[in-house]
DNA sequence: ACAAGAAATGAATAATGATTCACTGTTTAA
DNA sequence: TTAAACAGTGAATCATTATTCATTTCTTGT
């Protein structure tokens, strides 16, 4: 034998390995699973189409795991905010307005996190991750109930409610405007609407006028 | 000239149109904008596939019919709902409950009106669509807020935190069960599901426990 | 420098599905 | 009954993309 993996080449394909991953994620963040072309990242990437195939299975196994990298992030997020100080009610505020901001400042990442329609194994990626979210936010109201700041309810079907208010509220904006608003940020001031959406939620989960 | 079309060819084709638009409406229903196929469509309605193209100009042009018409149905029944007695808060709870019953009985199609990715010309449908909700809503909201049963806010906003709320709470139950469950209705009882999301609407909407 | 093994390449392939169009069948008015 | 005009047909075409794989290029230990 001749020829053994080095840890030269090991670092090296895991460069490439990255690089790939990292011009997938950027071009789902800009239009979405259904618009990003194995191809395009492989030239982003500078590698040839079939090396992305050295790397993943499959489109399907590359996009399940810029699903999985994306929404750990969000997750995260959303986990520290609702682990600092203050009752149930000031911690879900704060977690809800990480998660609005966060979904209004990379809007198609969001949708294609929450809604946009993928092959099956990303599917089931979002399936981790709905319930990821779903049982943070119960985790939070459930304390909240006991806390007495929010009143009985079930907590897993509210906290449906409260990621769905918040993703259409920047679906909706997003769909129509598409070409138009994408190349620019589209607002540089999220406050108010975050405010307006986050009165809602609040207002939806403690029925307590803010 | 020999030919000239007659009442009974005219009839001849609208029925056959018909059938087309009829057979496509079933196949969205089913299975939504994006797997519904022009070849399937035209077997079902026992035409061959060109005869698709002798009514509709593009597969986009039919569906955009498709999505006018199931549109048109679920704008009705909301305003039907916000036309009767009571105050602001009755009306748009019966509004809501209409439009969160509709939805649950018919989710994928639901889906495919709300978040669905389609092609250019039914997005512009879907324009439309939102607007007409938006529209509903706000205006009843609006008078909710002159009639003193509903606090100051932004009313076109709220609208769409409503229609997201009760949106997320069926497509998320869509998403993963699909295949296991679309044969069957789901379930037979959406009374809890619904006064569920109701309760989380109405507070958010007015700030007062229910 | 060499050969064995691995990695990278990208043009060719395969699969899918909308759309076309040359042809066939029908309807109409004279 | 005929021919002009239209309606219907569906196999063939075109377009789009993921995926493959024979070939080339690079790495490594001797």
């Amino acid at each position: 034998m001749a020829y053994r993996e080095t840890e030269k080449m090991r670092m090296r394909k895991a460069e490439a390995r990255q690089r790939i991953v990292s011009c997938a994620y950027q071009c789902v963040a800009k239009s979405g699973f259904h618009s990003a072309r194995v191809t395009t990242i492989a030239a982003m990437a500078g590698v040839a189409t079939g090396t992305i195939y050295r790397h993943f299975e499959s489109k399907e196994d590359l996009f399940a795991e810029i699903f999985r990298l994306a929404t750990q992030r969000e997750v995260d997020k959303v986990a520290e905010a609702l682990s600092t100080q203050g009752d149930a009610t000031v911690r879900l505020e704060a977690a809800l307005r990480q998660f609005a901001e966060r979904a209004l400042r990379g809007p198609v990442m969001a949708w294609s996190l929450i809604a946009e329609p993928v092959d099956p194994k990303v599917e089931e990626e979002r399936l981790a991750y709905r319930q990821a979210y779903a049982e943070l936010f119960e985790k939070a109201i459930s304390e909240g109930i006991e806390e007495g700041c929010i009143p009985e309810q079930d907590a897993r079907q509210s906290s449906t409610c409260l990621v769905g208010a918040i993703a259409e509220s920047l679906v909706g904006p997003l769909s129509p405007a598409q070409a138009a608003s994408q190349a620019e940020p589209i607002n540089d001031n999220y406050e108010p609407l975050v405010n307006s959406i986050l009165r809602f939620c609040i207002q939806g989960l403690t029925g307590t006028r803010r």
